[in-house]
DNA sequence: TGTACATCAGTGAACGCGCGTTCACTGATGTAC
DNA sequence: TGTACATCAGTGAACGCGCGTTCACTGATGTAC
Protein backbone atom coordinates (compact mmCIF):
# COMPACT_ATOMS: atom_id res chain seq x y z
CA UNK A 1 0.00 0.00 0.00
CA UNK A 2 3.09 2.18 0.20
CA UNK A 3 3.87 5.14 -1.95
CA UNK A 4 6.88 5.05 -4.63
CA UNK A 5 10.15 5.25 -2.12
CA UNK A 6 10.91 9.16 -1.49
CA UNK A 7 8.42 11.36 -0.72
CA UNK A 8 7.24 12.91 -3.92
CA UNK A 9 8.78 16.28 -4.47
CA UNK A 10 7.47 19.70 -5.92
CA UNK A 11 7.16 18.46 -9.42
CA UNK A 12 6.08 16.00 -8.81
CA UNK A 13 3.17 17.39 -6.47
CA UNK A 14 2.19 19.48 -9.36
CA UNK A 15 1.84 16.81 -11.71
CA UNK A 16 -0.61 14.89 -10.22
CA UNK A 17 -2.07 18.17 -9.05
CA UNK A 18 -2.81 18.80 -13.01
CA UNK A 19 -3.65 15.02 -13.67
CA UNK A 20 -6.13 15.37 -10.96
CA UNK A 21 -7.88 18.75 -12.33
CA UNK A 22 -7.83 16.85 -16.33
CA UNK A 23 -9.58 14.28 -14.80
CA UNK A 24 -12.31 16.24 -12.80
CA UNK A 25 -12.43 18.51 -15.54
CA UNK A 26 -13.22 15.82 -17.78
CA UNK A 27 -15.79 14.13 -16.00
CA UNK A 28 -17.45 16.82 -15.11
CA UNK A 29 -17.80 17.57 -18.92
CA UNK A 30 -18.77 14.49 -19.52
CA UNK A 31 -21.65 14.26 -17.06
CA UNK A 32 -22.65 17.83 -17.67
CA UNK A 33 -23.16 18.04 -21.48
CA UNK A 34 -22.42 14.02 -22.65
CA UNK A 35 -19.05 12.70 -23.68
CA UNK A 36 -19.35 13.33 -27.55
CA UNK A 37 -20.31 16.80 -26.63
CA UNK A 38 -17.00 17.49 -25.21
CA UNK A 39 -13.96 18.10 -26.75
CA UNK A 40 -10.29 16.91 -25.75
CA UNK A 41 -10.01 20.88 -26.27
CA UNK A 42 -12.40 21.86 -23.77
CA UNK A 43 -11.45 19.85 -21.07
CA UNK A 44 -7.89 21.60 -21.85
CA UNK A 45 -9.26 24.47 -21.89
CA UNK A 46 -11.52 23.73 -18.19
CA UNK A 47 -8.45 22.16 -16.50
CA UNK A 48 -6.38 25.46 -17.69
CA UNK A 49 -3.81 23.80 -19.38
CA UNK A 50 -3.22 23.57 -23.27
CA UNK A 51 -4.08 20.76 -25.25
CA UNK A 52 -0.67 19.11 -25.59
CA UNK A 53 -0.65 18.76 -22.06
CA UNK A 54 -3.68 16.67 -21.88
CA UNK A 55 -2.30 14.11 -24.11
CA UNK A 56 1.28 14.40 -21.82
CA UNK A 57 -1.09 12.63 -19.74
CA UNK A 58 -3.75 10.50 -20.97
CA UNK A 59 -3.06 9.15 -24.46
CA UNK A 60 -6.73 9.16 -25.16
CA UNK A 61 -9.70 10.54 -24.82
CA UNK A 62 -10.93 7.39 -23.60
CA UNK A 63 -8.42 6.43 -21.34
CA UNK A 64 -9.20 9.86 -19.47
CA UNK A 65 -13.27 8.45 -19.36
CA UNK A 66 -12.03 5.24 -17.64
CA UNK A 67 -8.89 6.51 -15.75
CA UNK A 68 -10.85 5.69 -12.39
CA UNK A 69 -12.89 3.20 -13.62
CA UNK A 70 -9.65 1.67 -13.79
CA UNK A 71 -8.57 2.16 -10.18
CA UNK A 72 -11.71 0.06 -8.74
CA UNK A 73 -11.08 -2.77 -11.06
CA UNK A 74 -7.92 -3.07 -9.69
CA UNK A 75 -9.25 -2.86 -6.42
CA UNK A 76 -11.50 -5.90 -6.86
CA UNK A 77 -8.74 -7.68 -8.32
CA UNK A 78 -6.99 -7.83 -5.27
CA UNK A 79 -10.33 -8.41 -3.59
CA UNK A 80 -10.45 -11.35 -5.09
CA UNK A 81 -7.18 -12.28 -4.76
CA UNK A 82 -7.05 -11.89 -1.26
CA UNK A 83 -10.29 -14.15 -0.68
CA UNK A 84 -9.66 -17.33 1.72
CA UNK A 85 -9.40 -20.54 -0.44
CA UNK A 86 -12.11 -21.94 1.68
CA UNK A 87 -14.68 -19.94 -0.69
CA UNK A 88 -16.24 -21.45 -3.44
CA UNK A 89 -14.86 -19.69 -7.02
CA UNK A 90 -18.72 -18.19 -7.12
CA UNK A 91 -19.04 -17.04 -3.62
CA UNK A 92 -15.00 -15.82 -3.48
CA UNK A 93 -15.98 -13.50 -6.54
CA UNK A 94 -19.37 -12.32 -4.57
CA UNK A 95 -17.64 -11.62 -1.69
CA UNK A 96 -14.82 -9.95 -3.21
CA UNK A 97 -17.64 -7.17 -5.00
CA UNK A 98 -19.21 -6.79 -1.89
CA UNK A 99 -15.98 -5.58 -0.13
CA UNK A 100 -14.37 -3.41 -2.82
CA UNK A 101 -17.83 -1.37 -2.90
CA UNK A 102 -17.70 -1.32 1.01
CA UNK A 103 -14.21 0.65 0.22
CA UNK A 104 -13.51 2.02 -2.88
CA UNK A 105 -15.18 5.34 -1.71
CA UNK A 106 -11.53 5.92 -0.25
CA UNK A 107 -9.47 5.23 -3.20
CA UNK A 108 -11.93 7.05 -5.51
CA UNK A 109 -12.19 10.41 -3.89
CA UNK A 110 -8.23 10.65 -3.40
CA UNK A 111 -9.06 11.55 -7.46
CA UNK A 112 -12.42 12.58 -7.98
CA UNK A 113 -15.97 12.59 -5.55
CA UNK A 114 -17.14 9.62 -5.50
CA UNK A 115 -20.31 11.13 -6.52
CA UNK A 116 -18.90 12.42 -9.75
CA UNK A 117 -17.98 8.96 -10.77
CA UNK A 118 -21.21 7.49 -9.98
CA UNK A 119 -23.08 9.56 -12.19
CA UNK A 120 -20.37 9.39 -14.90
CA UNK A 121 -20.95 5.44 -14.86
CA UNK A 122 -24.79 5.99 -16.13
CA UNK A 123 -22.96 8.20 -18.55
CA UNK A 124 -21.39 5.29 -20.01
CA UNK A 125 -24.41 3.25 -20.25
CA UNK A 126 -26.19 6.23 -22.36
CA UNK A 127 -23.35 7.19 -24.54
CA UNK A 128 -22.65 3.71 -27.33
CA UNK A 129 -19.27 4.80 -27.98
CA UNK A 130 -18.54 4.46 -24.29
CA UNK A 131 -20.32 1.61 -23.61
CA UNK A 132 -18.73 -0.11 -26.68
CA UNK A 133 -15.24 0.19 -24.69
CA UNK A 134 -16.61 -0.60 -21.10
CA UNK A 135 -17.57 -3.89 -22.42
CA UNK A 136 -14.59 -4.47 -24.19
CA UNK A 137 -12.15 -3.50 -20.88
CA UNK A 138 -14.76 -5.54 -18.64
CA UNK A 139 -13.72 -8.89 -21.02
CA UNK A 140 -9.97 -8.18 -20.67
CA UNK A 141 -10.72 -7.49 -16.89
CA UNK A 142 -12.61 -11.03 -16.68
CA UNK A 143 -9.23 -12.98 -18.56
CA UNK A 144 -7.70 -11.35 -15.44
CA UNK A 145 -9.95 -12.26 -13.02
CA UNK A 146 -9.76 -15.85 -14.79
CA UNK A 147 -6.92 -16.13 -14.04
CA UNK A 148 -7.12 -15.45 -10.48
CA UNK A 149 -9.76 -17.76 -10.08
CA UNK A 150 -7.35 -20.68 -11.78
CA UNK A 151 -4.65 -20.05 -9.43
CA UNK A 152 -6.87 -20.42 -6.54
CA UNK A 153 -8.05 -23.89 -7.32
CA UNK A 154 -4.92 -25.13 -9.14
CA UNK A 155 -5.61 -25.14 -12.36
CA UNK A 156 -4.96 -24.61 -16.24
CA UNK A 157 -7.70 -21.84 -18.13
CA UNK A 158 -6.59 -23.63 -21.07
CA UNK A 159 -7.92 -27.30 -20.06
CA UNK A 160 -10.09 -26.38 -17.81
CA UNK A 161 -13.63 -24.21 -18.94
CA UNK A 162 -14.70 -23.77 -15.33
CA UNK A 163 -12.64 -20.68 -14.18
CA UNK A 164 -12.96 -18.65 -17.63
CA UNK A 165 -16.96 -19.43 -17.50
CA UNK A 166 -18.01 -18.78 -13.50
CA UNK A 167 -16.50 -15.22 -14.20
CA UNK A 168 -18.22 -14.81 -17.36
CA UNK A 169 -21.24 -15.27 -16.09
CA UNK A 170 -20.58 -13.40 -12.70
CA UNK A 171 -19.78 -10.35 -15.13
CA UNK A 172 -22.61 -11.09 -17.42
CA UNK A 173 -25.40 -10.35 -14.01
CA UNK A 174 -22.82 -7.70 -13.20
CA UNK A 175 -23.25 -6.29 -16.30
CA UNK A 176 -27.30 -7.05 -16.36
CA UNK A 177 -27.47 -5.32 -13.28
CA UNK A 178 -25.54 -2.11 -14.20
CA UNK A 179 -27.59 -1.66 -17.23
CA UNK A 180 -30.69 -2.19 -15.45
CA UNK A 181 -29.16 0.22 -12.23
CA UNK A 182 -28.10 3.37 -15.01
CA UNK A 183 -32.05 3.57 -16.02
CA UNK A 184 -33.28 4.13 -12.29
CA UNK A 185 -33.18 7.08 -10.19
CA UNK A 186 -31.11 5.59 -7.63
CA UNK A 187 -27.73 6.00 -9.02
CA UNK A 188 -25.96 5.50 -5.06
CA UNK A 189 -23.48 2.61 -4.61
CA UNK A 190 -25.73 0.83 -2.26
CA UNK A 191 -28.91 0.66 -4.90
CA UNK A 192 -26.01 -1.19 -7.07
CA UNK A 193 -25.43 -2.98 -4.34
CA UNK A 194 -28.66 -4.35 -4.06
CA UNK A 195 -29.93 -4.81 -6.96
CA UNK A 196 -26.71 -7.22 -8.41
CA UNK A 197 -27.24 -9.14 -5.19
CA UNK A 198 -30.77 -9.99 -5.83
CA UNK A 199 -29.68 -10.67 -9.21
CA UNK A 200 -26.92 -12.82 -8.33
CA UNK A 201 -29.18 -15.01 -6.00
CA UNK A 202 -31.34 -15.66 -9.26
CA UNK A 203 -28.72 -17.42 -11.15
CA UNK A 204 -29.66 -20.66 -10.36
CA UNK A 205 -33.08 -20.50 -10.45
CA UNK A 206 -32.78 -19.08 -14.00
CA UNK A 207 -30.60 -22.04 -15.27
CA UNK A 208 -32.81 -25.02 -13.67
CA UNK A 209 -35.66 -25.45 -15.85
CA UNK A 210 -38.51 -25.65 -13.78
CA UNK A 211 -39.48 -21.65 -13.83
CA UNK A 212 -42.95 -23.08 -13.20
CA UNK A 213 -43.36 -26.76 -12.72
CA UNK A 214 -41.80 -27.75 -16.24
CA UNK A 215 -40.14 -31.44 -17.05
CA UNK A 216 -36.96 -30.26 -16.32
CA UNK A 217 -33.86 -29.76 -17.50
CA UNK A 218 -32.34 -32.85 -19.04
CA UNK A 219 -30.16 -32.68 -22.30
CA UNK A 220 -33.18 -32.43 -24.67
CA UNK A 221 -31.74 -33.63 -27.95
CA UNK A 222 -35.80 -34.84 -28.94
CA UNK A 223 -37.32 -31.76 -30.70
CA UNK A 224 -40.22 -32.53 -29.17
CA UNK A 225 -43.47 -32.93 -31.09
CA UNK A 226 -45.05 -29.50 -29.22
CA UNK A 227 -45.86 -26.51 -31.60
CA UNK A 228 -43.83 -23.96 -32.30
CA UNK A 229 -45.28 -20.25 -30.60
CA UNK A 230 -46.42 -18.20 -33.52
CA UNK B 1 -40.20 -16.08 -45.88
CA UNK B 2 -41.33 -14.48 -48.87
CA UNK B 3 -39.69 -11.76 -50.44
CA UNK B 4 -41.58 -8.23 -51.80
CA UNK B 5 -44.89 -8.38 -53.54
CA UNK B 6 -43.78 -7.64 -57.03
CA UNK B 7 -40.86 -8.97 -58.36
CA UNK B 8 -37.18 -7.14 -58.25
CA UNK B 9 -37.03 -5.06 -61.37
CA UNK B 10 -33.63 -4.04 -62.70
CA UNK B 11 -32.86 -1.20 -60.86
CA UNK B 12 -33.70 -3.11 -57.67
CA UNK B 13 -31.59 -5.63 -59.20
CA UNK B 14 -28.29 -3.40 -60.02
CA UNK B 15 -29.18 -1.93 -56.49
CA UNK B 16 -28.62 -5.45 -54.46
CA UNK B 17 -25.86 -6.08 -56.91
CA UNK B 18 -23.88 -2.94 -55.58
CA UNK B 19 -24.78 -3.34 -51.94
CA UNK B 20 -23.35 -6.92 -52.42
CA UNK B 21 -19.86 -5.91 -54.19
CA UNK B 22 -19.38 -3.32 -51.68
CA UNK B 23 -20.17 -6.02 -48.90
CA UNK B 24 -17.71 -8.24 -50.42
CA UNK B 25 -15.23 -5.69 -51.08
CA UNK B 26 -15.45 -4.54 -47.04
CA UNK B 27 -15.43 -8.28 -45.85
CA UNK B 28 -12.73 -9.17 -48.41
CA UNK B 29 -10.55 -5.89 -47.27
CA UNK B 30 -11.15 -6.38 -43.56
CA UNK B 31 -9.76 -9.88 -43.49
CA UNK B 32 -6.69 -9.10 -45.86
CA UNK B 33 -5.48 -6.08 -44.59
CA UNK B 34 -7.16 -5.56 -41.49
CA UNK B 35 -10.28 -3.23 -40.11
CA UNK B 36 -8.38 0.07 -39.28
CA UNK B 37 -6.14 -0.13 -42.55
CA UNK B 38 -9.30 -0.07 -44.43
CA UNK B 39 -10.68 3.45 -45.59
CA UNK B 40 -14.48 3.71 -46.76
CA UNK B 41 -12.26 5.01 -50.07
CA UNK B 42 -10.76 1.77 -50.26
CA UNK B 43 -13.43 0.09 -50.34
CA UNK B 44 -15.65 2.36 -52.84
CA UNK B 45 -12.51 1.99 -54.88
CA UNK B 46 -12.58 -1.68 -54.82
CA UNK B 47 -16.35 -1.68 -55.47
CA UNK B 48 -15.74 0.55 -58.51
CA UNK B 49 -18.18 3.24 -57.21
CA UNK B 50 -18.08 6.45 -55.39
CA UNK B 51 -17.22 7.32 -51.77
CA UNK B 52 -20.38 8.68 -51.62
CA UNK B 53 -22.05 5.59 -53.06
CA UNK B 54 -21.19 3.86 -50.27
CA UNK B 55 -22.57 6.22 -47.62
CA UNK B 56 -25.71 5.77 -49.56
CA UNK B 57 -25.89 2.30 -48.68
CA UNK B 58 -24.35 2.32 -45.22
CA UNK B 59 -24.54 4.81 -42.65
CA UNK B 60 -21.24 4.37 -41.57
CA UNK B 61 -18.36 1.54 -41.58
CA UNK B 62 -19.57 -0.36 -38.92
CA UNK B 63 -22.41 -0.63 -40.31
CA UNK B 64 -21.33 -2.94 -43.66
CA UNK B 65 -18.88 -4.58 -41.34
CA UNK B 66 -21.68 -6.06 -39.13
CA UNK B 67 -24.07 -6.08 -42.08
CA UNK B 68 -24.32 -9.92 -42.37
CA UNK B 69 -23.44 -10.60 -38.90
CA UNK B 70 -27.04 -9.00 -38.71
CA UNK B 71 -28.28 -11.02 -40.76
CA UNK B 72 -27.16 -14.29 -38.56
CA UNK B 73 -28.58 -12.92 -35.53
CA UNK B 74 -32.17 -12.38 -36.71
CA UNK B 75 -31.94 -16.13 -38.00
CA UNK B 76 -30.84 -17.18 -34.25
CA UNK B 77 -33.88 -14.59 -33.16
CA UNK B 78 -36.18 -16.23 -35.02
CA UNK B 79 -34.96 -19.83 -33.93
CA UNK B 80 -35.45 -18.98 -30.38
CA UNK B 81 -39.36 -17.44 -31.28
CA UNK B 82 -39.58 -20.91 -32.62
CA UNK B 83 -38.35 -23.37 -29.74
CA UNK B 84 -41.47 -25.55 -28.43
CA UNK B 85 -42.81 -24.17 -24.83
CA UNK B 86 -41.59 -27.18 -23.42
CA UNK B 87 -38.21 -26.98 -23.55
CA UNK B 88 -36.72 -24.86 -20.55
CA UNK B 89 -35.37 -21.30 -21.54
CA UNK B 90 -31.51 -22.38 -21.67
CA UNK B 91 -32.62 -25.75 -23.38
CA UNK B 92 -34.71 -23.43 -25.86
CA UNK B 93 -31.62 -20.53 -26.40
CA UNK B 94 -29.15 -23.94 -27.01
CA UNK B 95 -31.48 -25.63 -29.31
CA UNK B 96 -31.86 -22.37 -31.21
CA UNK B 97 -27.91 -21.90 -31.75
CA UNK B 98 -27.50 -25.29 -33.14
CA UNK B 99 -30.49 -24.90 -35.38
CA UNK B 100 -29.42 -22.00 -36.67
CA UNK B 101 -25.92 -22.34 -36.94
CA UNK B 102 -26.87 -25.74 -39.01
CA UNK B 103 -28.94 -23.51 -41.77
CA UNK B 104 -26.95 -20.34 -41.49
CA UNK B 105 -25.12 -20.65 -44.56
CA UNK B 106 -27.97 -20.68 -46.68
CA UNK B 107 -28.55 -17.12 -45.42
CA UNK B 108 -25.12 -15.65 -45.51
CA UNK B 109 -24.15 -17.19 -48.69
CA UNK B 110 -26.79 -14.95 -50.37
CA UNK B 111 -24.58 -11.99 -49.54
CA UNK B 112 -21.23 -13.32 -49.08
CA UNK B 113 -19.21 -16.59 -49.07
CA UNK B 114 -19.99 -17.83 -45.75
CA UNK B 115 -15.63 -18.99 -45.27
CA UNK B 116 -15.19 -14.66 -46.10
CA UNK B 117 -18.02 -13.87 -43.05
CA UNK B 118 -16.31 -16.91 -40.69
CA UNK B 119 -12.94 -15.20 -41.50
CA UNK B 120 -14.05 -11.67 -40.56
CA UNK B 121 -15.50 -12.43 -37.23
CA UNK B 122 -11.78 -13.64 -36.43
CA UNK B 123 -10.95 -10.01 -37.12
CA UNK B 124 -14.05 -9.02 -35.25
CA UNK B 125 -11.73 -10.79 -32.29
CA UNK B 126 -8.31 -9.02 -33.01
CA UNK B 127 -9.25 -5.67 -33.45
CA UNK B 128 -10.29 -3.43 -30.53
CA UNK B 129 -12.38 -1.32 -32.14
CA UNK B 130 -14.61 -4.39 -34.06
CA UNK B 131 -14.89 -6.22 -30.50
CA UNK B 132 -16.07 -3.36 -28.28
CA UNK B 133 -18.73 -2.59 -31.15
CA UNK B 134 -19.50 -6.36 -31.62
CA UNK B 135 -20.03 -6.38 -27.25
CA UNK B 136 -22.43 -3.71 -27.51
CA UNK B 137 -24.16 -5.12 -30.39
CA UNK B 138 -24.07 -8.52 -28.25
CA UNK B 139 -26.03 -6.82 -25.06
CA UNK B 140 -28.74 -5.18 -27.77
CA UNK B 141 -29.56 -8.55 -28.89
CA UNK B 142 -29.53 -9.87 -25.72
CA UNK B 143 -32.47 -8.08 -24.03
CA UNK B 144 -34.39 -8.52 -27.75
CA UNK B 145 -33.66 -12.00 -26.41
CA UNK B 146 -34.93 -11.43 -22.91
CA UNK B 147 -37.53 -10.14 -24.09
CA UNK B 148 -38.74 -13.17 -26.37
CA UNK B 149 -38.15 -15.68 -23.50
CA UNK B 150 -40.04 -13.55 -20.79
CA UNK B 151 -42.83 -13.65 -23.78
CA UNK B 152 -42.67 -17.53 -24.02
CA UNK B 153 -42.62 -17.96 -20.12
CA UNK B 154 -45.19 -15.45 -19.81
CA UNK B 155 -42.88 -13.24 -17.87
CA UNK B 156 -42.46 -9.24 -17.43
CA UNK B 157 -38.62 -8.94 -17.56
CA UNK B 158 -39.12 -5.60 -15.17
CA UNK B 159 -40.23 -7.75 -12.37
CA UNK B 160 -39.12 -11.30 -13.01
CA UNK B 161 -34.74 -11.11 -13.10
CA UNK B 162 -34.82 -14.78 -15.09
CA UNK B 163 -35.06 -14.03 -18.62
CA UNK B 164 -32.40 -11.72 -18.67
CA UNK B 165 -29.96 -13.47 -16.07
CA UNK B 166 -30.53 -16.54 -18.53
CA UNK B 167 -29.98 -15.05 -21.90
CA UNK B 168 -26.96 -12.96 -19.87
CA UNK B 169 -25.47 -16.57 -19.07
CA UNK B 170 -25.56 -17.56 -22.08
CA UNK B 171 -24.21 -15.01 -24.00
CA UNK B 172 -21.72 -14.67 -21.75
CA UNK B 173 -20.45 -18.18 -22.20
CA UNK B 174 -20.87 -17.73 -26.22
CA UNK B 175 -18.46 -15.04 -26.21
CA UNK B 176 -15.93 -16.85 -24.27
CA UNK B 177 -16.03 -19.54 -27.06
CA UNK B 178 -16.25 -16.82 -29.62
CA UNK B 179 -13.02 -15.67 -28.00
CA UNK B 180 -11.26 -19.09 -27.63
CA UNK B 181 -12.03 -20.57 -30.79
CA UNK B 182 -10.77 -17.13 -32.86
CA UNK B 183 -7.13 -17.68 -31.47
CA UNK B 184 -7.42 -21.14 -32.56
CA UNK B 185 -6.23 -22.34 -35.89
CA UNK B 186 -10.04 -23.85 -36.69
CA UNK B 187 -12.00 -21.49 -38.41
CA UNK B 188 -14.60 -23.51 -39.02
CA UNK B 189 -18.42 -23.09 -37.35
CA UNK B 190 -18.68 -26.40 -36.58
CA UNK B 191 -15.24 -26.07 -34.23
CA UNK B 192 -17.44 -23.26 -32.70
CA UNK B 193 -20.35 -25.45 -32.54
CA UNK B 194 -18.43 -27.81 -30.49
CA UNK B 195 -16.56 -25.43 -28.69
CA UNK B 196 -19.42 -23.46 -27.16
CA UNK B 197 -21.66 -27.44 -26.62
CA UNK B 198 -18.90 -27.92 -24.18
CA UNK B 199 -18.80 -24.87 -22.01
CA UNK B 200 -22.11 -24.88 -22.31
CA UNK B 201 -21.95 -28.13 -20.54
CA UNK B 202 -19.31 -27.01 -17.97
CA UNK B 203 -21.88 -24.13 -16.86
CA UNK B 204 -23.69 -26.22 -13.71
CA UNK B 205 -20.18 -27.37 -12.84
CA UNK B 206 -18.33 -24.17 -12.67
CA UNK B 207 -21.47 -22.31 -10.77
CA UNK B 208 -21.48 -25.24 -7.95
CA UNK B 209 -19.38 -24.67 -5.29
CA UNK B 210 -17.64 -27.95 -5.40
CA UNK B 211 -14.77 -27.96 -7.91
CA UNK B 212 -12.52 -30.52 -5.62
CA UNK B 213 -14.44 -31.23 -3.06
CA UNK B 214 -15.17 -28.18 -1.17
CA UNK B 215 -17.52 -28.00 2.26
CA UNK B 216 -20.36 -26.35 -0.52
CA UNK B 217 -21.49 -23.06 -1.82
CA UNK B 218 -24.09 -21.84 0.78
CA UNK B 219 -24.24 -18.09 1.61
CA UNK B 220 -20.87 -18.12 3.15
CA UNK B 221 -21.25 -15.09 5.00
CA UNK B 222 -18.45 -15.77 7.60
CA UNK B 223 -15.09 -14.24 6.24
CA UNK B 224 -13.43 -17.00 7.50
CA UNK B 225 -10.01 -17.29 9.20
CA UNK B 226 -7.94 -18.80 6.16
CA UNK B 227 -5.16 -16.77 5.03
CA UNK B 228 -5.55 -14.91 2.16
CA UNK B 229 -3.24 -16.09 -1.02
CA UNK B 230 0.14 -14.31 -0.97
C1' DT C 1 23.86 30.54 0.75
C1' DG C 2 24.88 31.06 -4.06
C1' DT C 3 25.95 29.89 -8.74
C1' DA C 4 25.79 26.85 -12.96
C1' DC C 5 23.77 23.40 -15.20
C1' DA C 6 20.39 19.50 -16.15
C1' DT C 7 15.94 17.96 -16.32
C1' DC C 8 11.51 18.01 -17.76
C1' DA C 9 6.47 19.91 -17.56
C1' DG C 10 4.17 22.83 -20.32
C1' DT C 11 3.49 25.77 -24.65
C1' DG C 12 1.56 27.31 -29.24
C1' DA C 13 0.90 26.55 -33.65
C1' DA C 14 0.53 23.80 -37.39
C1' DC C 15 -0.49 19.59 -39.46
C1' DG C 16 -2.25 14.69 -41.13
C1' DC C 17 -5.97 11.79 -41.27
C1' DG C 18 -10.27 9.50 -42.14
C1' DC C 19 -15.09 9.67 -41.27
C1' DG C 20 -19.18 11.41 -42.64
C1' DT C 21 -21.82 15.44 -44.98
C1' DT C 22 -23.25 18.78 -48.40
C1' DC C 23 -24.09 20.54 -53.10
C1' DA C 24 -25.35 20.87 -57.69
C1' DC C 25 -25.40 17.75 -61.37
C1' DT C 26 -25.70 13.45 -64.88
C1' DG C 27 -27.63 9.64 -66.85
C1' DA C 28 -29.95 5.19 -66.55
C1' DT C 29 -34.36 2.96 -65.44
C1' DG C 30 -39.32 3.08 -65.05
C1' DT C 31 -43.89 4.63 -66.52
C1' DA C 32 -47.74 7.01 -68.85
C1' DC C 33 -49.85 7.78 -73.05
C1' DT D 1 -43.33 0.65 -80.90
C1' DG D 2 -42.27 5.31 -79.79
C1' DT D 3 -42.09 9.63 -77.33
C1' DA D 4 -42.14 12.59 -73.05
C1' DC D 5 -41.51 12.87 -68.50
C1' DA D 6 -40.52 11.30 -63.59
C1' DT D 7 -37.73 8.97 -60.55
C1' DC D 8 -33.75 7.96 -58.44
C1' DA D 9 -28.87 5.68 -58.25
C1' DG D 10 -24.62 7.42 -58.82
C1' DT D 11 -21.09 11.30 -59.34
C1' DG D 12 -17.18 14.57 -58.15
C1' DA D 13 -15.47 17.81 -55.52
C1' DA D 14 -15.21 20.26 -51.60
C1' DC D 15 -15.80 20.72 -46.84
C1' DG D 16 -16.26 20.38 -41.42
C1' DC D 17 -14.71 18.12 -37.57
C1' DG D 18 -12.15 16.29 -33.75
C1' DC D 19 -8.56 13.17 -32.51
C1' DG D 20 -3.97 12.60 -32.00
C1' DT D 21 0.94 14.01 -33.56
C1' DT D 22 4.98 16.82 -34.53
C1' DC D 23 8.18 20.71 -33.88
C1' DA D 24 11.00 24.01 -31.89
C1' DC D 25 10.82 26.48 -27.79
C1' DT D 26 10.22 28.49 -22.66
C1' DG D 27 10.63 28.51 -17.97
C1' DA D 28 10.14 26.26 -13.49
C1' DT D 29 12.08 22.68 -10.50
C1' DG D 30 15.89 19.84 -9.03
C1' DT D 31 20.81 19.01 -8.18
C1' DA D 32 25.89 19.40 -7.96
C1' DC D 33 29.51 21.88 -6.15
Amino acid sequence: MADTATPPGLRERKKQRTRDTLLRSALELFTERGYEETTVDDIAETADVSQRTFFRYFASKEEAAFFVSRLAESHFVEAVRGRPPVEAPLDALRQALVASWDTIGESVERLVPLELHMRFYRVIESTPALLAAHLRRATELEEEIALVIADREGLDVDTDPRPRVVVAVFGAVMRVTERIWSARDDASLAALRDLTSSYLDQVEPALTGNWRGRPGSGRAEQPGPADPTP
